[in-house]
DNA sequence: AATAGTAATGCAAATGTTTTCATAAAAACT
DNA sequence: AGTTTTTATGAAAACATTTGCATTACTATT
């Protein structure tokens, strides 16, 4: 009969407990200073009492900030992206920040529909994932008073704050890596490029580097996946049951890579005696593998905590300009490539 | 001079613009039915030209829904967590709710915490991974008006609402199988068990068996690693690289499995022929392996779904009662096992 | 002892919505 | 033509806070 719960505690409850106004209680949040010692003790009592419970979003009318930070991503589900998202949200963590995330599937409708969902939250910043976006949702962002901020991508004109790498260098990393062996006869494996800026710099510096070597890519073995290694897998395996194989294969990404190389286990192709593969980003595990990976490293966790920090003290007022970040990135030789020498 | 941004567009903004009341404007987005056709058009005009987008806040504070999910978990750069978060967000999603985020790595005063902040946001559902929390965490979820979900754990008993599958079966169903392969000489490889309840239960499972077939477990051979390849793999290097070394490892989860296998690679230990590895989980690609890995599958997805979609029913009150749901587990036999048949 | 300054607190306005109630205009009945 | 019903709209209260201003009670200064 005392100590109901159903009475909506608010400050109000708390005030009457406290025998104080309103004003005091929440002075006693905001400005503590500014009150009595024992009066503060006579409140955090009541509060802890009652159970109280401050409410953000009446905070939020009053133009201070909501202390939320929305995050769309094309899926949450992927190890680079799982990376990239737990290094952003340990980042805005430390600045007290709280965390809506949204994925869209690659879907560049759905992403403006995640991204007006958290400004109605009032969001105080907003990280987003490459450069590829709907030009209403670039319109929506800009409208906006709030930091915003692509992750993955690096370029010296990006219209948004980016802090990521460039992709296209890092296809021509692992071109020139796999030319410099010797070989000519190369396969690709990529992940569909629509919306997908990262994906097709990478190809597209694969592309330039095969150019410049006179090499030209043969339909067969240029082959598609969706960033999944059941997918890649198979995909891998149609390519290396081709009536002639490539002696190397270029992934645009790790995950596709691993698929290759279990695709070659399958037939029994050995790595690297058989078949080189290089694969893109370094992903947690890449070093593990036997034979280890080669691959391109993209710095995932630090993309992440420098895009989190930037965001979190652009909102903060302590940062106030733009800035585009380019993470350094470097072929990380491993044990799945080796020189060829045979005849094209 | 005229459209001018700065001016903070609001609900009167819009009815200014539309020369109507802000009623018939707010009118206009909750129960359109109820305003004149013409009068709607003026105003999905004013709101076009404005951009104005409504204040989730404000609208929170009127006892409205705010729509949002807090979602907490360990950690979030797991494949299995990625896979069963993403899982849970599509399905909330689809029910229009916005997921807040938080991750905690296995701390449970940081757990709390983030539940805190959630309950400042109003969130309208709380979810959770596992039934290991502070008793604070108990309390506050209780103490509260929400719907609450557990993740990953099953019991009869559980104190919130759960979906998830019975771990300590998964350890029987994981040992049951090396030891009916006739293996006696058996390995582990786990995780931390503390404040980790699905890896206790699943080694209490294999315990019971390992007991019941009176096999004890060599201490030599009883590793422990963190949900990494990195630290599974070394662990596993140790293991295998005892004096003698076990028949078949019991794996507290795929991820460890994956090490345990890349291990043995590096050592020259044939998989299946030298050494039997059963994981637990059945993660994304631990069929596509080489040789794929038998494993007990816990459907990850479907726990995400299911429980994205109780919890999404719960907050609108198409559902009530608590819910306790356990999602079918079974051994999948691949390619990683063998039988034994040496002298112990 | 009178005055100025400071510390602690309360009152009330403001924040951006939703919703109840009232009202006006139009439509449908007698 | 007069009355009732329906449709469309607006005014104002409510929601849970924060904060500027006012007030009171001390403490320090002259």
């Amino acid at each position: 009969m005392s100590d109901n719960k159903v009475d909506k505690v608010d400050i109000f409850a708390v005030a009457k407990r406290a025998n104080v106004s309103i004003s005091t209680v929440s002075r006693s949040f905001n400005h503590p200073e500014l009150v009595n010692p024992t009066t503060r003790k006579k409140i955090d009592k009541a509060v802890r009492k009652l159970g109280y419970i401050r409410n953000r979003a009446a905070q939020t009318m009053h133009g201070i900030r909501s202390g939320t930070i929305g995050l769309v991503v094309p899926t949450i589900d992927h190890a680079i992206f799982a990376e990239v998202i737990q290094a952003f949200s340990d980042s805005v963590d430390a600045h007290g920040f709280t965390i809506m995330i949204a994925s869209h599937g690659y879907d560049l409708e759905r992403e403006y529909a995640a991204l007006r969902k958290f400004l109605e939250h009032r969001v105080d910043g907003l990280a987003l994932i490459g450069e590829d976006h709907s030009q209403e949702t670039y319109e929506l962002i800009e409208r906006q008073n709030i930091p915003a901020v692509t992750m993955w991508n690096y370029s010296e004109t990006s219209r948004l704050s980016c802090i990521g790498a460039d992709n296209k260098m890092a296809g021509v990393l692992a071109a020139q890596h796999l030319v410099g062996l010797g070989h000519r006869d190369i396969g690709l494996l990529f992940p569909p490029t629509k919306d997908n800026d990262r994906a097709r710099h990478r190809r597209s510096g694969v592309q330039k580097i095969l150019l410049n070597a006179g090499i030209n890519i043969n339909p067969d073995w240029d082959a598609e996946s969706t960033y999944s290694i059941a997918d890649a897998k198979s995909a891998a395996l149609r390519l290396l049951r081709s009536p002639q194989r490539p002696s190397g294969v270029l992934c645009g990404n790790d995950v596709l890579a691993m698929g290759v190389l279990y695709a070659a286990w399958a037939c029994k192709i050995n790595i690297p005696e058989d078949l080189s593969v290089v694969g893109i980003g370094d992903f947690k595990g890449s070093n593990e593998m036997e034979p280890a990976l080669t691959t391109v490293r993209l710095p995932a966790r630090e993309i992440g905590r420098l895009a989190g920090n930037y965001l979190s003290r652009s909102i903060t007022g302590d940062l106030t300009e733009k800035q585009r970040v380019g993470c350094a990135i470097a072929l990380i030789e491993r044990g799945t490539c080796k020189p060829h020498f045979g005849v094209s």
